[in-house]
DNA sequence: AATATTTACGCAAACGATGTCGGGAATTAT
DNA sequence: ATAATTCCCGACATCGTTTGCGTAAATATT
């Protein structure tokens, strides 16, 4: 079964004309006469013609796509994201082209490779949990490729950035904590090899030291997974209750880890906040329906989409070698909810 | 900013050979002598060569890729569904091009067209809730793309279809909360063009009829945007809530219908179930952690996706035009947890 | 030794669209 | 009446790849 759109050729022999004259007539160049004109944009309107972008995607050697690479869709951080590229895109001609990890290395390569053979004209990058070894993406931004990082950026290469101050926001979601009487307070993290962890666990290290808490460096644990497999969270969370340091908070820096904590919560019993309080990064879209309404870091996904989209586009559009790089780092939002509230102090009997 | 890929004319170049000697070499034609065939090889793999798509795409006028239009990506149903379309397209080699038509008729049009300009092999298409005028699909159609629908399928095109037996799942939740004592059920539903609608609305009305329940017309309501806009939801609740036959119960027939009916129960201090019981469509992974645990039937979006993809694929390698169409309807799950519960008779004061 | 066959490669066309060049016809200028 | 200038349009090459056909050289057959 095939589709055969019309081209400018069936216009030029059913008008008695050249593909040239079909061609500028059609870009209403001034070297066809009006009639002319008019007669092929009427036949072309008439026919429903439409350009075939495969062949002026060879001619001109760009697609005028770009392609996102990110680890998961059904992930609501990454499916805002990218309703925040496609508006951009869209916006300036682009089709966008998405492409999935699932926190897998080898299929993070495949993708890349199958992005740039696809000839997008740019990709939008955040890598997966268990990359170390970058040199496929370097190779490509090496021979050209414009490549713009977005949460999970790639610090080898130089390039344009978007994220958010994952510093600032796991600083101040401990601090929350800290404020509510908490005080032993564990983080769960996302693979270590990751920027946004590193920045996120330092965070939480800077807000308890400042507050001169004690700190217990097996407090600190990663999920290889980012939280996708919940045999993981369980693993950790198993190790951080039975610990003779047991936590009474626990900051999530994932989405999936923060779910996959309630779910843990929620089948072992364990009461949050009353036993374990619990805030995390998450961008689902209704987490005060849950139970309990779960305190959150938001990321401004959408935003950070759009920005990434359109320095991604201005990077392509660029005549000349683009040397001077931005990295955009937006603020997370923070929204206490009945999660992470102020603890209650234990009635002496 | 340009990324130039490595083509046969450069190996061919560099070896002294012929673009066609190397074209055959690379595939292994017998026509290339051994030696030949290795020095092109070995250059080639260095040389990280991979053939231009696009210029396969113009000379087999195929590009091995799908097109897919859902109406919002950032909706569990469908983003589970188009994992399940990648899995088989990319074991099939097939690339998957995503477009969104955000339940707005001009975007899926627009999307439409830009799909099939952008000669994708196929469409995989669920209708926004818009849609009544279906005659760019029609013509596509008719034109020789093949579509397959899910989901929410175009009767008026004969081909093949994926879709769950809506009228059983909405018989099945009906009966449930008739089961479990609520009598004044209320149905809120998609927009009243989309077949899904028709189906569970019957399956509803069908359901009342069996069991001998009152049924009041009003108590059917519609939401035109699928309950994507907030106050389309909110609009049909108060004149529920207010109407003089005010609802026990209430199945929602859409994912963002049933979690917008939560929100707004919140908000208005309506409690679940003992003021409103309420189980609706969903493929949310944590219904279960919302308060209270959200009832629901839910779709198989991962095997729907799987098996669209797999009829769409079928349909494009056919080589004559394909005349016997399947209509695979899967069974929904219904999963009944808190906010459906037993009825609690009012205990007399 | 003369002819037939095989081997190993190159040439050219094709896919759809665009842009460069060039040329014939009509109009205007000399 | 001739030269110059417009005006309109067609031929051709190009993008990267595949493929049918042609062919020189090498080998096999008689």
């Amino acid at each position: 079964m095939k589709f055969e759109a019309i081209t400018i050729k069936d216009i030029a022999k059913t008008l008695g004309l050249s593909t040239s004259t079909v061609s500028r007539a059609l870009r209403d160049s001034y070297e066809i006469s009006p009639e002319t004109k008019a007669r092929v944009i009427e036949y072309a309107r008439e026919m429903n013609y439409r350009p075939n972008p495969i062949a002026l995607s060879l001619k001109e050697k760009r697609s005028s796509s770009i392609g996102v690479l990110v680890s998961e869709i059904a992930n609501s951080f990454f499916s805002q994201a990218i309703n925040g590229i496609e508006s951009v895109a869209q916006q300036k001609g682009y089709n966008v082209v998405i492409a999935q990890s699932k926190e897998d290395f080898n299929r993070e390569v495949s993708a890349l490779q199958y992005l740039a053979s696809r000839s997008v004209d740019g990709i939008l990058l955040s890598v997966s949990s268990e990359t170390s070894d970058f040199s496929t993406i370097n190779g490509l931004y090496s021979k050209g490729m414009p490549v713009v990082c977005f949460d999970r950026v790639v610090e080898s290469i130089e390039t344009h950035k978007v994220i958010v101050d994952n510093f600032m926001a796991a600083y101040n979601a401990t601090n929350h904590l800290i404020k509510n009487g908490y005080k032993k307070i564990a983080c769960i993290s996302n693979a270590a090899l990751l920027t946004i962890s590193r920045e996120r666990v330092e965070g939480y290290k800077k807000a308890m030291a400042d507050k001169k808490m004690p700190f217990d460096e097996k407090s600190v644990c990663y999920c290889p997974h980012g939280g996708l497999i919940y045999e993981e969270v369980e693993d950790v969370m198993n190790q951080l209750i039975k610990s003779k340091n047991k936590p009474d908070a626990v900051i999530a820096c994932s989405d999936k880890i923060t779910t996959n904590i309630m779910r843990y919560c929620k089948q072992k019993k364990v009461l949050i906040p009353d036993k374990l309080a619990l805030i995390g990064f998450s961008n689902l879209d209704f987490t005060e329906l849950l139970s309990p309404s779960l305190s959150v870091v938001r990321q401004p996904a959408f935003d950070m989409g759009k920005k990434a989209a359109e320095l991604i586009i201005t990077m392509i559009e660029s005549k000349r070698p683009v040397l001077d790089f931005e990295t955009v780092i937006l603020p997370a939002e923070i929204m206490q909810r009945a999660s992470s509230e102020k603890k209650k102090i234990a009635k002496p009997l």
